[in-house]
DNA sequence: GGTAATCATCAGTCTTACTGACGATCAGTG
DNA sequence: CACTGATCGTCAGTAAGACTGATGATTACC
């Protein structure tokens, strides 16, 4: 039995699963939050940055920066969006789609890794528990 | 179903935890990672920073920030080990004590508040799952 | 007794993410 | 149409959290 914090639990659960995932990505210059930005970009795209901010909620300032670099990789293009000149629409490039392919199998993979201590069924229940106390209620 | 990922999860339900925990503490003039820190002192008290630290994980030039704050608050006293003068031999003041009693009181009440959307034996699940995931394998 | 390891500390750095301000643009009201 | 207020992307500055590497003091090894 486990005498420990929550937020203990919380913050060493990321740690361990970050050491798996992040050299995972490393390979192809990208870390997780990245990839959560290239997601986006796939399914919604082409959506302004703020669209894709409130999507994964995170600052648009810290869009921006993600972009930014995202965009110096060649993974991804900023276009003057035809409907709102205050907007961009952002897209994912060819080379962005294949590394978001790559990405999103090497984070499967790495999660299955994060999550082989647990038996099946409590896999689910584990994941369907953090969808719901991750949602702001 | 989620789609999200379980970097994802864990991110928000971590940002979701600590809005609670934090207004709870917030009277007291500490936050959880403090929190942590004084139960350590209290459960294995007179300890070394570095031993202190390893129990949390943290680094132990970390652990001095963290004493510095808890020092200039009065809840946290270093002085000379009696065995090894490398040492500080880090203990709780009467102070300390008594805001780790109303502390750990006021994050069970957050904890709880944060599990509210589960069923009770999910809760109890979760924190075993948290608990195995947590540790470095 | 001399070398290597340990402890606490400090300065510096890095990451992540925020606030607040800005110019440009759009929407709604009258 | 003109004005007002909101929205979008950007930037500068800041703050928290946690690390590295170096240092002085001390201890352990043999």
């Amino acid at each position: 039995m486990s005498r420990r914090r929550l937020g203990y639990l919380f913050k060493h659960a990321q740690l361990r699963l970050t050491r798996l995932t992040g050299p995972a990505l490393e390979p192809l210059g990208i870390d997780g939050r990245e990839l959560a930005v290239l997601t986006v970009l796939d399914a919604r795209s082409p959506v302004s940055q703020q669209q894709a901010a409130q999507e994964l909620r995170i600052d648009r300032t810290t869009m921006v920066a993600m972009l930014d670099a995202l965009e110096g990789k060649g993974l991804v293009a900023r276009r003057p969006h035809p409907d709102d000149r205050r907007k961009n629409a952002v897209e994912l490039t060819a080379h962005g789609r294949d590394v978001l392919t790559r990405g999103a199998a090497a984070v499967e993979e790495a999660e299955r890794a994060f999550l082989e201590p647990l038996p099946e069924d409590e896999r689910r229940l584990l994941r369907a528990a953090l969808d719901r106390l991750a949602s702001d209620g």
